[in-house]
DNA sequence: TATAATTAAAGATTCGATTATTTTTATAAT
DNA sequence: ATTATAAAAATAATCGAATCTTTAATTATA
């Protein structure tokens, strides 16, 4: 019999994380202790833990006696994070497609097939996608850099894209046609190799993926 | 009159990170809450704020009715951080030296002075030199990309190099005479702005630091 | 009216105690 | 002697209350 039983904290944790992701808890809100204890129905030291973890990470900003709050959005830090995402992305996928395998190939083949189900529902104006595509987009790119071969890398990695994913949710609108053919690229310059290529495409998808935003966004 | 008062949350955060940082607290090492409170002389929920903001970092492993671990160390975990360090810091070298100005060059000619006193001081074998060169030696670096212009790069790269710190202060030796020229040539390419030749030494300067560190830590 | 001082309310910080879980030790059964 | 079971100790997780700080509201003064 499984135990998968998680603590207070790790679910709590989740809910902030994604809240804060999601848009949930918008940015530079103060996240008032009492308001939060109610709405999430736990205790002040559980949320204290928990929005320290997330400060770690930089989704939450504190400030000496005057309590934590949503990090803000600009669009100075949207292209600072998209840079930081290309940076980091193009290292590890030039690693990982140098240590593919075969299993990776599959991995690989199959998260593209989910990715591309979902953008398909997108172009039928399927607008339930929306959160399958977002879903989908995550884990396709997590395996494009799977074989990089570095914890560090992944971690850090992550963290940058759920940065990331909070932009684009932000502005909900879907870049459509233009990114189906990239994915593509991806898919197939990564099966064959071509290293150069594929990391030429990340790099296009990415920055034509934050202008795209960074217009839509009204800051 | 400046408030310069702390809360005893970052107090402790400070010390804790620096103990593990600096090996007073080893690898592997479980955290148990009652003596950390005894040693560091707080309550279990400070211990707990601060326990979890260092995990956000990585410099702590929680596991769930287990309790906080310190990170442990691998020469593999040495390579990858010491590739990240590579990547972010070449790449944020490279915007450095594009924006640069006379400022920065004047901050950074001192920042090198000082490193350069230190390592003349080591070369003497000054031991009390030791500490006084990490410190400038970590000044230095920041010094070199003080001018990417991106405060999510900077806030990335600290922590990246405190992680590889506490590598090379496990080993506790110094590679001396080499590392100099290394620094000089940094200091000199950036000044003339050869950002390849920058990136090449920075490169080097890294990869020869943790070859040195590896085939002297044990593990 | 505008500014400064005082008080009241709200909120952050810290702590000690209670509860739940895990680990260790002791005891019993095979 | 070895494994299984039960009791005890150690430790982690959680909570609610006490303390301290900041912010807002009120009153007093120029």
């Amino acid at each position: 019999m499984e135990n998968i039983q998680l603590s207070v904290t790790e679910n709590i944790f989740k809910k902030i994380k994604y809240d804060i992701v999601f848009g949930n808890l918008e940015p530079d809100q103060k996240l008032k202790l009492n308001l939060l204890q109610t709405e999430y129905n736990v205790s002040i030291s559980i949320l204290r833990e928990v929005l320290n973890r997330l400060c770690g990470d930089g989704f939450i900003i504190y400030k000496v006696q005057k309590g934590f709050f949503v990090s803000p959005i600009s669009k100075k830090d949207l292209y600072e994070i998209a840079d930081l995402r290309i940076t980091l992305e193009t290292h590890a996928l030039e690693i990982s497609i140098k240590n593919k395998d075969y299993e990776w190939e599959a991995e690989l083949l199959g998260a593209y097939h989910k990715l591309n189900h979902a953008e398909n529902e997108l172009e039928k104006n399927n607008l339930n996608a929306k959160s399958l595509w977002t879903k989908y987009d995550a884990e396709f790119h997590q395996m494009l850099i799977k074989k990089c071969n570095s914890l560090n890398l992944i971690r850090i990695h992550e963290v940058i894209f759920d940065k990331y994913l909070r932009y684009q949710l932000l502005i909900l609108k879907y870049r459509g046609k233009e990114s189906i053919k990239e994915h593509k690229d991806l898919l197939d310059y990564s099966l064959i190799s071509n290293i150069q290529k594929a990391q030429n495409t990340l790099r296009d998808h990415i920055k034509k993926g934050v202008d795209y935003a960074s217009s839509n966004l009204s800051l």
